[in-house]
Order: C-alpha cells, then sequence, then structure tokens
DNA sequence: CCCTTTTGTAATCTAGTTGTGACGGTCGAT
DNA sequence: ATCGACCGTCACAACTAGATTACAAAAGGG
C-alpha cells in the first residue's frame, strides 16, 4: 500500500481528498501547514507528496525545493496543487523538480489518476506469479520454491508460467502445445506428459508440496487454484 | 540527445511543435497519421511519444494501447494533446497508460516543461553503477573491479553498462543486440557470446568475483542481482 | 601509411536439453 | 470383472545452445 503526504492548508480541499485517496486505498498523512513538511517527510517516508503551493506560513514552491536537496527524498514524485494557472507559474513550478501541476479546481478521479501513473511502471504488474510456496519471476526466469531456487529448463520454465498465469483453467494438450511450443511444432502431444512429469519432480518432489499441477482425465492440465491445500495423508 | 515521436493531424501544430521542440534540443520524427504510428515508433525507437487523440484515420487510445502491448515500445512515456477536455476523457486516457494528458490549447513552454519531466531522473541518479567489488562510472566511462580498473572497450562497456543498470532482467540476445548494438544493426547474434565471454574474462578472471553475468540457458544473458552470493562453493 | 586495437564471423567442442517410443498401471464405462 | 483408453514413467538418440578459439575485416592512432 503506497503513503501519501498531503500538504493543503484548505480545511475543506484536505478533508475532501483524504477522504477519496483514503478510499481508493492510499495511506494518507497530513498537514495543513508548510512549517516541518520537510521533517513531516523524513519521519514517513511516503511515496508521493501532494503539495499545495500558496500556503499561510510557507511556500510550497520552497518545501518542493528542499525535498529536491535533501538526498533521502529528491526522487519521490512531488505533485503541486494550485490555484496559480498563468504559464510562468506552471513552468516554474514543473522546472523546479514538481513531477505534475494541477491546477484547482481539479476533477478528483483525475488527480489519483495522475498519482497512480507514478505508481505505475515500478510495480512491473505480473513480474512475479505466486502460488504458496512456489514463485515463479518471469523477468529473471527464476523459479523458487520455499525459498530455494529450482533450476528449470527453458521449455520447463515456459510450460509452468504458462499454467501459472491461468490458474485453474484446464488446457488441453493441443493448447500447450499451440502456447507453449508455438504454431509451427512438430511435436507429439505425448511430449506434454514427460514436461509435466520433468516440472513435477523438480516442483513436487518434497513432501510440503501441494500437487500444483492437477491431471484432469480425459482433457489435460491444470495449474491448481490460489492455495492448495496440504493434501497429503 | 532525445527523440520523439510526434503523432499530429493539424499540420500547423504539427509545424509549430516541430519547431520548438527542435530549437529545444530535441530530435524530432513526425507523421500527421495515426496510421503506421507504431511501425513509426518500433523504427525509430524514441524516447517518448506526443499522441493527438483525434485523428483522422485512428484513434489515438489505441495506439497507446497497441505502445503498451509492445514489449519494446511499453515502457516510453506517452503524452496525450488533445482537446477533449472532460472529465471521462481525461481519466480514460490516463488510465489507458498515458503519463501525461495536455489539453489544447496549450502553452508550448509548459509541453516542454512537461517533457523534461519524463527525462528527468533518467539523467542524474546513478551515475556511479555498483555491485560488490565492481563498479562502473558512467561520466567517466571507467570500471573498477576490487579498486583497480579495468579496462574494456566501447562496445564491452555499453553491454555492461546495459546488463548493470537492469540486474537481475534476462534479456535475449536479440534485445542486446537492439540495446547494445543499435536496432539498425547488421550483426550475428552470436556476437553477443563473444562479449559476454570477453566481458567475463575481464571482471570474472580473479578468484574473488561472483560469477556477474549469468546466462540463462534458451533465454539470454542477465547481470546478477545485488550480492550474488559466491554459490555453491 | 603502417601498426595496433577493436570488431564481428565462422568453426569447433561439449554438456545439457529435447522429443520419442515403449511399457505398464490406472481409471471409468460397460 | 473386463476391456480399452488414458496417463505416468523410463531410457535413449538426436539435437541445440552456449563457451571457446581462431581469424579476417575494419577502425583508429601515431
Amino acid at each position: 500500500m503506497k503513503k501519501i503526504v498531503l500538504i493543503e492548508d484548505d480545511a475543506d480541499l484536505f478533508a475532501l481528498l483524504k477522504y477519496n485517496l483514503e478510499k481508493e486505498g492510499f495511506a494518507m498523512v497530513g498537514a495543513q501547514t508548510g512549517k516541518g513538511a520537510i521533517e513531516l517527510c523524513r519521519r514517513e517516508r511516503p511515496d508521493l507528496i501532494l503539495l499545495d503551493i500558496m500556503l499561510p506560513d510557507s511556500d510550497g514552491l520552497d518545501i518542493c525545493k528542499g525535498i529536491r536537496q535533501h538526498p533521502e527524498l529528491a526522487h519521490l514524485p512531488v505533485i503541486f496543487l494550485t490555484a496559480r494557472a498563468t504559464e510562468t507559474d506552471r513552468i516554474v513550478g514543473l522546472e523546479l523538480g514538481a513531477n505534475d501541476y494541477i491546477v484547482k479546481p481539479f476533477f478528483v478521479r483525475e488527480l489519483i489518476a495522475r498519482i497512480k501513473i507514478h505508481f505505475r511502471g515500478q510495480s512491473a504488474p505480473n513480474r512475479l506469479l505466486k502460488a504458496g510456496p512456489l514463485e515463479l519471476d518471469r523477468t529473471s526466469c527464476r523459479v523458487r520454491l520455499l525459498d530455494s531456487e529450482v533450476s528449470l529448463t527453458a521449455t520447463e520454465f515456459r510450460l509452468l508460467e504458462f499454467l501459472m498465469s491461468r490458474p485453474g483453467i484446464v488446457f488441453s494438450r493441443e493448447q500447450l502445445l499451440d502456447a507453449v511450443w508455438g504454431h509451427d511444432r512438430a511435436v507429439t502431444d505425448r511430449t506434454v506428459d514427460v514436461y509435466i512429469l520433468r516440472l513435477r519432480q523438480k516442483i513436487e518432489a518434497d513432501a510440503v508440496s501441494p500437487n500444483f499441477i492437477r491431471s484432469v482425465r480425459g482433457f489435460g492440465y491444470s495449474f491448481n487454484e490460489p492455495a492448495p491445500v496440504l493434501a497429503t495423508a
């Protein structure tokens, strides 16, 4: 869950944003004055900062400058919220190191969308497939079982990746050959059996592992859904 | 120098933007139709894409979606330029994967400031890449291993830089050729092997060095993550 | 212009991977 | 219970991808 620091002196707007952003699943920390904003950020270590420019006691632009100078905070995205809409205002804001500049009045949903842009990318949506003690990392092509690495061959990896990314769905050997081996394959469908076997030997070899791969007689294979019960016994 | 692809059907605006952005030091490539926009991007490999939403022959939103699906282009920043200013329009645009959404008419200088935001960050942060006893300094183009300098050739350096700056991620020979040799290369993919070998001879020659570069059979190569364990004696 | 370094290709070698046929067990339907 | 279809398992032969070496062409530096 991402944490956001909100610096905004208008109490109504402050409450409105806090309410809406919390509803959106962000952890909100706020202040209604600019004083101590930097200390607040250092303490809270947020993932993003929403900053009003015109504050009663200090200038949002200065706060932003301060943030950019702190090595621990410098990389954080800063979004300005302001009523100042002239060209110069905007440019000064953006060139000072802000990552976005939103002019009041604005749509709350647009603000949310813009906040999410800054969290996108880092998350790398589906690089990691997990199923209980089994993890498959698509970017590093590694598979871990109970925190120790399992070494798979390329074909084994692609087959497991395909199945894990569509848990619960049963695929025929035909479909698996198309998906993993490619359309222009020249491979017997019994080959799939062998690879399922090899995968099972590698990821279901130990006692604790559940039956990750399910055979569905007459249809094909599927990866068992989320939390497979420790079947045994 | 950064390269920008501009897709905009209005000839006047197209010319205005091209002029101003080139003056600002960007390399501009453009089209006035949406057709073939994706192919254009794949060919030109820009660093950012400016996209009009309402094009005579196709929808900018679709183009953006297409870009996000191409693995080679998915990470590129996309900025929408559009006259559509309703709340829904903005949110759809932003949630579709755009990185910014600018409503016409806009200030050219603001557009420039917003473009620069996306290039910021990349430039400053890590001029020094470190991995255990290995250091790569991007600005001085030097590599040190155990505090003594290693002399690499230009291609070796670029390859190592590319891999080190994305630790843990596996790249195919294809991807490495695109990234290090350039997409207009005329080079066999076996060449990558040879350069990996040369790098290994230079940075893994001594006994203390861990295996910095990992071969992932069937996939490609990756730089080992942060503190590579001295694997299994 | 010559010599050195760099660059890319081709060929070779090897360990590991891949796909197949065979065999036997199991499941389910009759 | 019997039969046939289906699946799990094994061992083997062909093959591939990667490491390595050697070499020719290109680039660079004096």
